[in-house]
DNA sequence: CCTCCCGTTGCACATATTGCAATGACTGAT
DNA sequence: ATCAGTCATTGCAATATGTGCAACGGGAGG
């Protein structure tokens, strides 16, 4: 592991929050100005950083393009968007699709609802893994040692009173996930928004993604969105089959 | 400037263009593999790349994260959103907001035409400062020291037959610019592109930001974009104003 | 089954990073 | 207009870190 790249990353987490002077991120690093200073510069030459005109450090535009590029590199994205679309389309709530990726669950892709409220998921960003159904659901179709490892991201923060707090619970659950076929989230984040999700097969009939629905309880109570169950799992197979799956029966756990 | 930061930066960009090995990184950065290594797996960690399944190295989810987080950042974009996607929706064509940062013109957003064909520019990465007309209409409104820094970045290639390719020229072009108040890509870079440009003034009356409205020649050439010139004005100074310009004559050069 | 290549780790050493002192510029107060 | 304080910046010596090398294990292909 590298300290000074780490260092360097860190700055760049750190000018994310707000504009940011030098003294602020030597400060945050815990070194001298004159080596914040230094990476500032390799930054701002490289684009990751940029200076404001009262001379304050904000993200720089590479992070925006190198986003996009990132976004583009995920294939899954661009073979489920057409099926993400449409779902979000015909049942007018919010659509996300999950892809495991080391030891996260990751947001991938979304489509909004056609409500006026949205989300607060952000692609790029990991989903909790006790509480999002879409990282449930991932999580239920894994072998007992991948399961393990993704369990120990999980940090069992409570949210609310649904919150599962503890690794036992949240093991049942997945077990009772992995026999039904479906993941849900009864207001475990935010409890006025709840939540579906199904697995993703892909070539080899493994779950490395995940397709989540998504609604304000107001709107759509739980029940409601199960009540669409099929249509849902018939979209995840389709986003399947993309991916090269072949069906029930093939090379499936 | 810092070397080791600068490899590692370097490396975000590299497995940018197709997943990468550790031999191809290695060779990339022209160091030992076991550095290559210590260095992709600081990146790891902190989500700037990922291992795919294979073994190969991707760009990490958090570029996507970051990258979001860059464009909130950009206060003028999200000022100017309204009016671009009004504009656009007026005239069918797309229409870029560029902002002046460092030695550049970035594209800070962009709105989509009605057309199915969708243009090739980038939110993130900079425009052509010889060729793309928000780069142009930026420039031209700088003073002499910033605009002979912008200048130094214009490599003058030439893309098509009116592509501008020497200085003496550009200027000429700039000063025509400054005084007529649009710029105009006139199939400079693609030849079957056009697009004018108007400058977009902040709070001091300086101009920071620019506005484009691009076409297919096809579709609108440059004497039909030119018919609509109040329009796309008015459509500037909207996003002036919401900068905080108090109009004509107000510190303005 | 063997060979080759890839990814990985421990360790000694070379070098790049680091902090310090000094400096210049800018801002605010008098 | 001047002065004091703070911020950003740079040169340089010391040192902590990054680096390459050797060795190793695993996997794939012949």
């Amino acid at each position: 592991m590298s300290q000074t790249v780490a260092r360097a990353l860190d700055v760049i987490g750190f000018v994310s929050g707000r504009h940011r002077s030098l003294g602020d991120v030597a400060e945050h690093l815990g070194v001298h100005k004159s080596t914040a200073l230094r990476l500032l510069q390799t930054l701002e030459d490289r684009g990751f950083v940029r200076r404001v005109p009262e001379g304050r450090y904000a993200m720089g535009f590479q992070l925006i393009a190198l986003g996009q590029l990132a976004l583009d590199q995920v294939e899954a994205r661009s073979l489920a968007h057409p099926v993400l679309r449409e779902l979000a389309g015909r049942h007018g709530h919010t659509v996300h699709l999950g892809e495991l990726s080391g030891e996260h669950i990751v947001y991938v892709d979304k489509v909004d609802g056609t409500g006026s409220v949205a989300m607060g998921s952000r692609i790029g960003l990991p989903a909790h893994t006790h509480t999002a159904a879409v990282a449930k659901v991932v999580v239920a179709h894994q072998d007992a040692e991948t399961r393990d490892r993704l369990l120990t991201t999980a940090t069992f923060h409570r949210f609310t009173g649904t919150t599962i707090t503890s690794r036992r619970e949240l093991e049942r659950q997945l077990d009772l996930v992995r026999h039904r076929g479906w993941a849900e989230d009864d207001g475990e984040h935010e409890d006025y928004i709840n939540c579906v999700a199904l697995p993703v097969f892909d070539a080899r009939g493994r779950v490395t993604h995940g397709i989540s629905v998504t609604a304000l309880r107001a709107v759509a109570p739980l029940d409601e969105l199960r009540r669409h169950l099929d249509d849902f799992r018939a979209a995840a197979h389709e986003v399947s089959r993309a991916l090269g799956w072949r069906g029930e029966g093939h090379g499936q756990r």
